[in-house]
RNA sequence: GGCCCUAUCGUCUAACGGUUAGGACGGAAGCUUUUCAAGCUUUAAAUCAGGGUUCGAUUCCCUGUAGGGUCACCA
C-alpha cells in the first residue's frame, strides 16, 4: 500500500462507529454476483430511470438503444430503478416505468416486471434495497484510506462554494477546502460522539491539471480533466449512495459492459473511472447520448419533464401513436440509416434492423420533430390491415374516447368496412390516420350520433353554391341514385348532373375554358361530400356512400334542407 | 465565468482530403375518371465566419462566433 495513504487510514474503532452494521464483505459480494458467462462480444446494458412518476421520452430513447445493442449481441438488457433520491422518488411509480417499457415493446431480461416481481440473479434491482452493498463497499474504501467521513453541513458547503466563486476559484470540495480530508482521528471521534450527521467522501488523488483521454462509444475520443474533487459518495444516515457510487457499484456487480446514458454525465466520467479504479474494477465502456431538444422561443433547449408535455413518454400513448411509430422515429434519430433500411424493407419488423455502434449518430442534440413522427406513424398505419386498425384503435378508444369505442363496437363490421375504404386490395392504404386521436375527425362522421354532433360545422361549411341550386342538385341525384351502381355508373350520373347545371365534367375542361362553366364536377361532388361527412376532405366518395348504405345517404342528403 | 463537447438545406442527417455536397420530413409545381390522401415527375433549399496547412478542405489546425453540457442539491 501507498505509505502516504496509510497515514490517512482511520483507526479501526472509528471505522466501526462509522459503519455500525452487519455488512457483507466485498469478497462475499463478488461471490454472490459472479461474472456473467456470455459469448464474445455480448453487451450487457441497462436503463436506470428514477421513479418520479413520469417516464421521460429520453429515457425511452436510451433504453431502446441499450436494449437493441444488448439483444443484437445476444447479451443482457436490464432495468434498474434508481431511487436514491428520497425526496423525489415515489416507490409506487416504478410501475409507470415498467409499463412504459412494456408499451414501447422494449423487453427487459432482468429487473422489475409488469407483474410487480423482480426477475434476474443480480438483484435486488432497486437501489434503495441495496444499501448494505453500498455501505460494504464504501467501508472497504474507508478501510483503505480512499474515503473519509465529512461532517460539513449543507449550508457550509454551499457557503464554501459561494466563497470560491467570489474569489474566482473553481467551486468544490478539494484541496485546502477539503476540511475533513485530513482531519485528526480525534476530531472525527468527537463529532461522532456528538452524533453529527456525516457523509462519506471519496479521497481524490486526481490533479485537475492532468488530462485523461477517454473513448466514448458515441462521441469518440474526449480529453477531460482528472477529477480532484472529494465527491460525496454516501449519505451515512440513510445509507443511500450518490449516483456516482451507485453507478460504479451496481454496474460492476451487475456485470454491465456498456453504459449508454445521457450527455450530462460526460463530465463525471473521470470521477467514475476513479471510483472503478479505487475498487480495483474494470470500468465499463461509455456512450453518451445528446438530449432530445425542442425549440423554445429562438433557441434550442432540452425537453423538460416539468415544462413540456412531449417529454412524457406516455403522451404518445394518450395520443394514440402506435408504439412502433415512436420506436421507429427514435430509431431514426439514433441512426438515420434506418430510414433507408425501412424503405428497402417495408414489411420487416424493425428489430431486424441492426443498430450498430458505429452507425449511431453523433448528434449534438436533435430537435423533436412531430411532423416527422406523424409521417412515420401514418406510414405505419397505412400498412396495417383493416382488422388490425380496428383492434388497435379499439384498445385506444376504449380508454380515451368511449363514445367512439361504443359506436365502433356496436357496428364492428361497418367500422371495418370503413377502414377498408381505399385499403382493400391495395399494398397500403390511405395515409390519413397517424394516431388514434385522429380517428374522431377522420372517420367519426360515419356514425350517426357522432355526425350529429358535427352538424353545426356542416352548416358553417361553405358550399360555394346557392341553396336553391344545391337542393335541385341533390334532388336530381336522389332521383337516380342506386346503391348498386358500379363506380363508373355512379360517376356518370354525377357528371350528368354537373353538365345539366353548367359545370364542367372534368377538371381539365374547366381549366381550359373556365369562363364557360360555373365550376367543375368536383364542385358538385363537394356538395355531396360535405352533406354526407361534414368535411371537405375525405376518402373516395363513391366508397363512402357504399359503406354508409342507401338509407343513411338519403337521410343525410335530404337533411340539406335543414342545414 | 472556468472546463468539456458540437457546428452541413427550415428539421433529422450522409459524404477514405478529390462528389454536380446525397437522402428523408416539410415547402413549391405538374401529372392522375370527382375531393382528400397516396403515388409518380420536377423544383427551391445547406457546409457558421475569418485565417492557415494542402495541387485540392464540409473533412486537418488556429481564432472568433453561436449552441449544448457541467461546475450546490438530484439523478
Amino acid at each position: 500500500m501507498d505509505p502516504k495513504q496509510e497515514n490517512h487510514i482511520l483507526p479501526k474503532d472509528i471505522i466501526e462507529k462509522l459503519f455500525p452494521y452487519e455488512l457483507p464483505t466485498p469478497e462475499e459480494l463478488e461471490k454472490k454476483y459472479p461474472p456473467r458467462y456470455l459469448q464474445e462480444g455480448a453487451m450487457v446494458t441497462r436503463v436506470g430511470p428514477s421513479p418520479t412518476g413520469l417516464m421521460h421520452i429520453g429515457g425511452v430513447y436510451s433504453a431502446l438503444i441499450s436494449e437493441r445493442l444488448a439483444h443484437q449481441t445476444k447479451g443482457v438488457f436490464y432495468l434498474r430503478i434508481e431511487d436514491t433520491d428520497e425526496l423525489r422518488s415515489k416507490a409506487e411509480t416504478t410501475e409507470v416505468i415498467v409499463k412504459a417499457l412494456d408499451h414501447f415493446d422494449i423487453p427487459t431480461d432482468e429487473g422489475m416486471t409488469i407483474s410487480g416481481e423482480e426477475k434476474g440473479k443480480y438483484g435486488p434491482y432497486t437501489q434503495s434495497a441495496r444499501k448494505d452493498i453500498y455501505r460494504s463497499m464504501v467501508r472497504s474504501l474507508v478501510e483503505k484510506g480512499k474515503a473519509y467521513p465529512c461532517f460539513c453541513t449543507g449550508e457550509e458547503t454551499k457557503a464554501m462554494g459561494e466563497e470560491q466563486m467570489k474569489q474566482g476559484l473553481r467551486p468544490g470540495y478539494y484541496g485546502k477546502w477539503a476540511k475533513w480530508r485530513d482531519a485528526a482521528p480525534g476530531d472525527v471521534s468527537k463529532e461522532l460522539e456528538k452524533g453529527t450527521p456525516f457523509v462519506i467522501r471519496l479521497r481524490s488523488e486526481g490533479n485537475f491539471e492532468n488530462k485523461i483521454k477517454v473513448h466514448d462509444l458515441l462521441k469518440g475520443d474526449l480529453e477531460l480533466s482528472e477529477n480532484d474533487i472529494d465527491k460525496k459518495i454516501l449519505t451515512a444516515s440513510s445509507g443511500l449512495p450518490t449516483y456516482h457510487l451507485a453507478h460504479a457499484v451496481d454496474d460492476h456487480f451487475m456485470g454491465t459492459t456498456d453504459v449508454i446514458r445521457g450527455d450530462e454525465w460526460v463530465s463525471s466520467v473521470p470521477l467514475h473511472l476513479q471510483l472503478f479504479d479505487a475498487f480495483g474494477w474494470k470500468a465499463p465502456r461509455y456512450g453518451h447520448l445528446a438530449p432530445i431538444q425542442k425549440m423554445d422561443g429562438g433557441s434550442k433547449r432540452k425537453i423538460s419533464k416539468r415544462k413540456d408535455p412531449e417529454a412524457n413518454a406516455m403522451l404518445y400513448k394518450d395520443q394514440g401513436y402506435p408504439p412502433e411509430a415512436v420506436v421507429e422515429y427514435l430509431l431514426n434519430l439514433a441512426n438515420s440509416a434506418f430510414e433507408d433500411w425501412r424503405k428497402a424493407n417495408p414489411k420487416k419488423d424493425n428489430r431486424e434492423f441492426e443498430l450498430t455502434l458505429k452507425g449511431l449518430s453523433k448528434s449534438n442534440g436533435p430537435l423533436f420533430d412531430f411532423v416527422k413522427l406523424n409521417d412515420i406513424s401514418k406510414d405505419i398505419v397505412s400498412r396495417m390491415s383493416a382488422d388490425e386498425i380496428y383492434e388497435k384503435s379499439m384498445v385506444w378508444a376504449k380508454e380515451y374516447d368511449p363514445k367512439l369505442a361504443e359506436e365502433m363496437e356496436k357496428n364492428s363490421d361497418y367500422t371495418k368496412s370503413i377502414f377498408n375504404i381505399e385499403r382493400m386490395g391495395e399494398a397500403r392504404g390511405r395515409k390519413d390516420i397517424g394516431k388514434w386521436a385522429d380517428m374522431d375527425s377522420e372517420i367519426g362522421y360515419f356514425f350517426d350520433p357522432l355526425f350529429d354532433e358535427k352538424k353545426p360545422a356542416v352548416a358553417l361549411s361553405s358550399y360555394g353554391v346557392a341553396k336553391e341550386e344545391r337542393e335541385s342538385i341533390v334532388g336530381d341525384f336522389l332521383e337516380t341514385y342506386n346503391e348498386n351502381d358500379t363506380k363508373d355508373e355512379w360517376f356518370e350520373k354525377i357528371k350528368d348532373i354537373a353538365r345539366k347545371f353548367g359545370y364542367a365534367e372534368g377538371a381539365k375542361q374547366y381549366k381550359l375554358e373556365p369562363e364557360k362553366y360555373k365550376g367543375q364536377v368536383g364542385d358538385v361532388a363537394k356538395i355531396f361530400r360535405v352533406l354526407l361527412t361534414g368535411k371537405t376532405n375525405t376518402p373516395d366518395l363513391y366508397s363512402i356512400m357504399k359503406v354508409m348504405g342507401k338509407e343513411r345517404v338519403v337521410r343525410r342528403l335530404k337533411d340539406c334542407d335543414s342545414v
